[in-house]
DNA sequence: GTAGGGTTAG
């Protein structure tokens, strides 16, 4: 960038470069460019949306607060959505507020995102406030406002409107078919979720890695083996088993059915291998199998350069309470009080499993390994 | 310029 001056217009094609390099350091410079310039008007919307991309939502609200185009609707939608991405809920509703105390007029984007809040927030007569808004605007026949409007009600726990506005829906795609398939799932209807699926099928759509998951996991909680075996092969002949994501339901699956030959063939397949998928294998061996393994699991992480998270202390504290090694669980307790999750690798405490074996309290009645 | 879907554990 030396020597070059950005306009307006860089601006507009620097800032989405910027979101995604997440770069906050960027962020300030292209901000302080903006403001020795006295640019003002809507180009600042793309530096409100930059920052929330970047985490940042209280520095885009402050840009957003001091703008003068207040009555821009692109303006409050930037904002609602950057609230959105940083989990903000709550704020988004009193944007929502604010903007029909000031006459602003909503968007297709302020509508989809004030449901997206509403849902989160569990706020059921908000969400159908806004589902009013949106059939008034005449924009409900856009799937892309229909679909979370379908969220919203399932999440609110009225999964029978949700329905009945899925099906009554024209041109569900592959992400209406996902929300509706993992509101099932969600409210404790895996099976139901499965026969859909057939339905999805007979409109001639064909699943993707994110259908996959939800699919995926529907067969585990309904412990559909058979189903959950083809969805397997299909992964396979789709070339979408080494995915992250789907390989690790996959293996939640396998351990959930116990089949953990299974999961472990993935799990050493898998190239990529985040915290979930060290997590997955080392609490479905805590839940469902031997905890042990559990124990030499996270010894093997250990060896990694992955950090463990919350998500392996809960496997482990399940871990310690089946085997009865009290000195270890108190020590992971004293260690989660003390220090949150955020946990060291070279920490004492987990140099501890590999020697509990020693330690092992020992002459508890509950479950025991096999 | 802003915009709808996902996986582990509990």
């Amino acid at each position: 960038m030396e020597g070059v001056e950005p306009d307006t217009v860089s601006i507009l094609n620097l800032a989405p470069a910027v979101s995604r390099l997440e770069d906050i350091g960027c962020c300030k410079s292209i901000h302080g460019y903006v403001i020795r310039r006295s640019i003002c008007g809507v180009v600042l919307n793309s530096l409100i949306d930059m920052y929330s991309k970047c985490g940042e939502v209280h520095l885009a609200r402050r840009i957003f607060d001091r703008m003068q185009v207040m009555d821009d609707d692109v303006s409050w939608a930037t904002m609602m959505a950057g609230y959105v991405q940083n989990g903000c809920y709550f704020e988004v509703l009193q944007l929502l507020d604010k903007m029909r105390y000031k006459n602003v007029k909503t968007n297709k984007v302020s509508v989809i995102n004030a449901l997206l809040a509403a849902a989160e927030m569990r706020d059921l007569e908000r969400g159908v406030e806004v589902h009013n808004c949106a059939l008034q605007m005449g924009i409900l026949s856009d799937i892309v406002v229909a679909t979370p409007v379908v969220s919203m009600y399932a999440k609110c726990g009225e999964l029978k409107k949700a329905k009945e506005l899925f099906l009554s829906l024209e041109g569900r795609d592959l992400v209406a078919w996902s929300a509706f398939l993992l509101a099932l799932v969600q409210a404790g209807y895996p099976g139901e979720a499965l026969s859909m699926f057939q339905e999805m099928q007979h409109e001639g759509l064909k699943p993707d890695k994110v259908i996959l998951t939800i699919l995926v996991s529907a067969c585990a909680k309904s412990s559909n083996l058979r189903l959950g075996k083809s969805m397997h092969c299909y992964a396979i002949k789709a070339d979408m088993e080494s995915d992250t994501s789907t390989g690790t339901t996959l293996m939640s699956m396998y351990t959930r059915l116990e089949l953990f030959t299974y999961a472990i063939t993935l799990f050493n397949r898998m190239q990529n291998k985040d915290v979930v998928v060290w997590n997955t294998l080392i609490n479905g061996f805590a839940k469902y199998g031997d905890p042990r393994l559990a124990l030499e699991v996270l010894h093997r992480l250990q060896l990694s350069e992955i950090q463990p998270d919350s998500g392996t202390m809960v496997g482990l504290i399940s871990a310690c309470a089946i085997l009865d090694y009290l000195d270890l669980g108190t020590c992971l307790h004293g260690s989660i009080e003390k220090r949150g999750f955020e946990f060291d690798i070279h920490s004492p405490v987990f140099a501890l499993p590999s020697m509990c074996c020693y330690t092992a309290a020992g002459g508890g009645n509950r479950k025991k390994p096999r």
